[in-house]
DNA sequence: CCTTGAACCGACCCACAAGTCGGTTTGTTT
DNA sequence: AAACAAACCGACTTGTGGGTCGGTTCAAGG
């Protein structure tokens, strides 16, 4: 089974520095051989493994993206406690680049959506599917946060996911160039605000 | 002058059926020849208006999109009224297609941002630029408002600004597919009880 | 050793799209 | 109507990038 294994760590490598590539520049503006030379591996080696560079890239969905976006986004929302702060503090998780200077996978999410949008249907598809679950998550946490007593009774908390996931979305259209700390801070400020006005009882900005 | 006429005549006739298909499928995802097929014109007569494809563009920027932007987001926000419900009006009127089945412009600064966002350093930095002004007229006019006793004193003028333009732009990631009456319901919806959150006094939601 | 097959190499093929250029049409001027 | 230039044509050049394929390396089993 030591086959089994290299042909595994291959494929790891070349899914992890292709999402960091497609990542910085673009999946349509980057050539297989930017990533393969980068790793020193062949064309004939990439062709062994993955059947095109949509399969590639599909596995890379699968089984990166989806796995982040989980632990950053989704998981956190597992919770009894408030879900007000319980949110605020995933995004701001996912807005931030990870301690050992990964990427902010925050920022994946607008890009490839958009980039996919009408070009790719089988990749933008699954993109969505990832928003989905997402929204999934967040109105039935915000429906528990209901009943426990943390959100006001008029609250449309799909109108509150849909809202929550458009602004942080939206922010990745801001936050472009450099990490702005500001404009980061400006948008945690402004979503305690917003939630402050959904909360039961009001609560000191 | 005839001659200067038929120029100008067929450069806009380009640069309306060019954004029309850009907005569509994407700058990158868009050939010169997709273009001129459809109003059957040729590469040569391209070239003879038009030093490349990028010069192209930021003729369709300059003469369409800013006019289109300050037309639906930032003239409306010369007011002395109430600084909130304008800006809810304006967005609307973004997001909606145009009454006689234009596009919805709303759409297209998100997209075109995300598009040459790290691969055309001279497009991207117009199209921020637009972000900017819109920003800095939001600003004032919060300010503005502020003043005139519509908006509590405690506000973040700046950080609301860019909270209403991350929202507006993320909303795009959002309504990718149908014209989506539902969301855009919500997001409106939204955005009001967030404004009532900054308002000096409170408002029926 | 020798065989077998997975992993890998890299020259090549092919489609597509930006940009070129010599030539043709069209309209204006005198 | 001759002359001139702007507008336009379309075959061609050129570069790029996804995908192919015959061959080589290497490790494991006999």
């Amino acid at each position: 089974m030591e086959m089994t294994l290299k042909r595994r760590e291959t494929m790891h490598r070349l899914c992890g520095k292709g999402l960091e590539i497609f990542h910085a520049k673009g999946y349509y503006n980057t050539s297989l051989d930017d990533i393969l030379n980068e790793l020193s591996l062949s064309k004939g080696a990439f062709y062994h493994h993955f059947k095109s560079k949509e399969d590639y890239f599909i596995n890379i969905v699968q089984n990166l993206i989806v796995q982040k976006v989980y632990a950053l986004l989704i998981e956190p929302l597992n919770t009894n406690e408030n879900p007000l702060p319980v949110i605020i503090e995933s995004l701001k998780n996912a807005l931030d680049p990870g301690k050992k200077n990964e990427m902010a996978y925050g920022f994946m999410l607008n890009d490839f959506l958009t980039e996919f949008n009408k070009r790719n249907e089988e990749i933008s598809g699954q993109l969505k599917e990832i928003i989905n679950v997402w929204e999934v998550n967040l109105v039935s946490l915000l429906k528990k946060g209901k009943l426990d007593g943390h959100i006001a009774r008029h609250v449309d908390c799909e109108g509150v996911a849909t809202y929550i996931i458009a602004s942080y979305l939206g922010m990745r259209s801001l936050l472009m160039d450099s990490s702005n700390k500001q404009l980061k801070y400006q948008y945690i400020q402004q979503l305690k605000q917003y939630f402050n006005s959904i909360a039961a009882h009001h609560v000191a900005a």
